[in-house]
DNA sequence: CATGGGAAGATTGTATACAATTCGTATACA
DNA sequence: TGTATACGAATTGTATACAATCTTCCCATG
């Protein structure tokens, strides 16, 4: 799902990596909660190990944005503000644009045909393993697209960003159902970049961007402050 | 220099930060050639610490694409290959027009005028430590711009990047002196700026970095696989 | 001479113990 | 009552010891 040609890095069974494994997913699926507080020994007691592999979880967590650490306090799951979803929608944008117009000049038809394959997906309406089925399936999507841009640092990047809007997303899908709606945003993009129109492709990805961030602010004006912990940004 | 407002966190004074501010500063300026190795253990006696405040340096370093590791083998100062700068530049690309795009948009005449005197840069040819003094301030400047864009997302991405660029210019410095044609693509960035006009800025800023893109390129060419350890890419 | 096995060395991964720093609180004092 | 201060609890930061894993090289064996 992640990576085509993934020949970058074997991902070892370690326990650090364990834990940052369980502990991302907890944090983008919204088990642990936006502000809960999380400490290196009740970490370490929970999963089983000891500081170190924790330590460098949560290392690796802070530096991608998901965690928050406060010295001699303990690690803080970071809160969602509107501006950080306004900032991170605005740098995908920036980012992702500029994939889908590299992906237009570089991929082969062979590649966009199976990405047209990817663009296929739909979720099922107040079922959370559904949510988090789709969410990952809508991810491998993007992914995609990033790797047929043919820039490994571009792709990194987008991918350390898309994993962390994760949870924005988990807000949104209770709103409505979008699933159709987000399948022909797929099948339109997918068909400009097969069409090799690279402007068209871009300000289609520009578009589906700025839908989808509407989509978060609906939901979170209408969450309002009650259901989760936000703060004023 | 790196930020007006760095309200963020304030850089405490602990070991594992003292290794990775070295060890990056002597990565980027070169002293550590590319490809070079680099064992825990090793940097533990050098730096006059355990393995342990070593072990997070590196991590950051690796994430930041700066080191490599090999398992059981070390880490590696990460080889500079033609695509790896190729990509660099594209990635900058895509997030630095953005960020005077939202500048342009964002900043107070003010703050403009501040950055105004942040783009009077020189250097001396064949210097060592003007090089050094100048891709500090150049950086500086680029991190003002990226700062103004009020993005904090942007802005992180953006350093972390502009940072593990630095080494390719300092390949770049002893071609020639670009000094006074880099002040002068400055300075009209600004002027475009002040004047508001977005598209210019952001036209005005691409093409700069397409010709700090060149420069590099023909002193790679020129250095042709002699003076550093290029992988071909 | 090629090849497989295995021991030795090196490196990373993990656990535990201890030091350093911070924050809250209680208390002494004005 | 208000304030300063000292103490203690909690947490992170660091050092060291040990276990696991991989590489390498040598040697036996076909």
């Amino acid at each position: 799902m992640a990576g085509p040609r993934t020949i970058v890095a074997a991902p070892r069974r370690t326990a650090a990596e364990e834990v940052y494994r369980s502990l991302r997913r907890d944090i983008v699926t919204l088990q642990h909660r936006p502000g809960a507080p999380l400490g290196e020994q009740a970490l370490a007691d929970t999963y089983g190990t000891s500081r170190v592999p924790v330590r460098e979880a949560c290392r690796r967590l802070q530096q991608e944005g998901l965690l928050t650490s406060i010295p001699y306090k303990g690690y803080f799951v970071s809160p969602i503000s509107p501006k950080e979803i306004s900032d991170s929608f605005e740098l995908r944008s920036a980012i992702e644009t500029r994939a889908v117009s590299l992906a237009v000049g570089r991929a082969s038809d062979r590649e966009l045909e199976r990405l047209s394959s990817l663009a296929s997906i739909e979720y099922t309406y107040s079922d959370w393993a559904s949510y988090a089925d789709f969410l990952d399936k809508n991810l491998g999507f993007h992914l995609e697209v990033a790797s047929l841009s043919r820039n490994d640092r571009l792709f990194t990047v987008l991918h350390n960003l898309l994993v962390s809007m994760q949870r924005f997303f988990f807000l949104g899908l209770d709103l409505g159902d979008f699933g159709a709606e987000m399948r022909n945003e797929h099948e339109l993009l997918v068909r400009h970049m097969i069409r090799r129109d690279d402007v068209a492709a871009a300000a289609c990805a520009e578009q589906q961007i700025t839908a989808s961030y509407e989509r978060i602010r609906r939901a979170l004006a209408a969450a309002e402050g009650v259901e989760l912990p936000i703060s004023e940004g």
